[in-house]
DNA sequence: TAAAAAGTAGACAAATCTGTTTACTTTTTT
DNA sequence: AAAAAAGTAAACAGATTTGTCTACTTTTTA
């Protein structure tokens, strides 16, 4: 345990230090629960590492699971904000929209901390009746996914025809992130790609 | 939370009641752990479930981390129990035996109980730092899960093809359990099984 | 510069969790 | 039938967790 928090601190000392005491605790806390997961990591570890008081952390975060909701948000702006900026450059195409999502997921698994992604993680760490506010929000990443895939494939194909490639097309962007963390080979999200465009060539 | 409890208890009182000490344990804790998660259910949850004392518990699993093994064993064993046995059914043909496993996805995702894969949930609840044994032992599972589709695969095509092939057709094995979960759609082992299908034709 | 806001340090309460132990009862075996 | 094994019930220790609160210090603002 000592040496990956000792990894940790080198990580926030680089870029989280100089941040104000919010966004400091909020990232502090996305790269911890990212490592060991939500449940594991208490507010008192999140406290040490972030270098705040306990007050000033109840303050800014009333509850942990306030900490969790805005950890999620921050994550799935993140997602999402690239995937726009990809889409943005292209021409409009339906069909490379949806393919830009693979070369996402390939610069994701390229990140040194990648360890899997959060809304998978809080699928099996949020159940309904414990943590339904937070079990809502990980159901709504799916379908905000499912939407971005769904109003491309509308204007190319049937409803039909449609929803089985949404779930086809989200299989892999789900299952991509999983394997890449088990084998260490993020190459997954291109092989996952060329799988993809195959998919797409045919409608 | 009361009425899953119930949910669960009704469950349990109809085929787990009437089990021995040690496997009534065994089977109550995985579906608690199936249902709510690891790390959240507590040892004492367990045993007023499964209605045994707490001296008995601690006599047949030593530790919570020992049940915890125990589960995965339990639910690894019972998976390719169920994937041999398809395999038993074929005739030696490499690519229907892949094949195989999307048909066995489907089943599983018809069960009533289903909630996800264990492993892909033990991948997120267990770190290497806290929980080194059990985090390996789910490692092994996918380990094992290439093993059994590149040990078809090594007859048919070549290392570099093969390789690939085992990270897209396990892309597709662990993308799907959480799309028919999401979803509630179990159809999707079956459209995930026509990209399998369309894979190995290549080849 | 003085008041207000925001911060630190850390004790503390209350709940919860894993695991041990004691005292007693039931079941199984010989 | 008696001894041994296995079981129940529940108190308890010790650690940990979330969240509150007090006393004091620094920073910002008017």
């Amino acid at each position: 345990m000592e040496t990956s928090v000792l990894d940790f601190k080198d990580l926030r000392t680089a870029e989280i230090e100089k941040l104000k005491p919010k966004e400091r605790i909020l990232k502090t806390a996305y790269a911890l629960f990212n490592k060991f997961g939500f449940n594991v990591i208490g507010i008192d570890r999140i406290i040490a590492e972030s270098g705040v008081s306990k007050r000033s952390f109840y303050q800014y975060f009333p509850s942990k699971t306030d900490l969790m909701a805005a950890c999620l948000d921050f994550r799935e702006a993140l997602r999402f904000k690239d995937l726009e900026k990809r889409v943005s450059l292209l021409d409009g195409n339906p069909k490379a929209e949806i393919l830009a999502i693979f070369d996402s997921l390939y610069e994701w698994f390229s990140e040194e901390d990648f360890n899997g992604c959060a809304f998978n993680r809080g699928m099996n760490e949020f159940n309904y009746t414990d943590s339904k506010p937070l079990r809502d929000k990980v159901d709504q990443h799916f379908i905000q996914w499912a939407a971005f895939i769904k109003s491309r494939l509308d204007k190319l194909t049937t409803a039909e025809k449609s929803e089985i490639l949404v779930a086809q097309l989200l299989s892999l962007i789900t299952g991509a992130p999983i394997i890449a963390m088990i084998s260490g080979n993020r190459e997954v999200a291109l092989f996952d790609k060329k799988i993809a465009e195959d998919l797409l060539a045919t409608i």
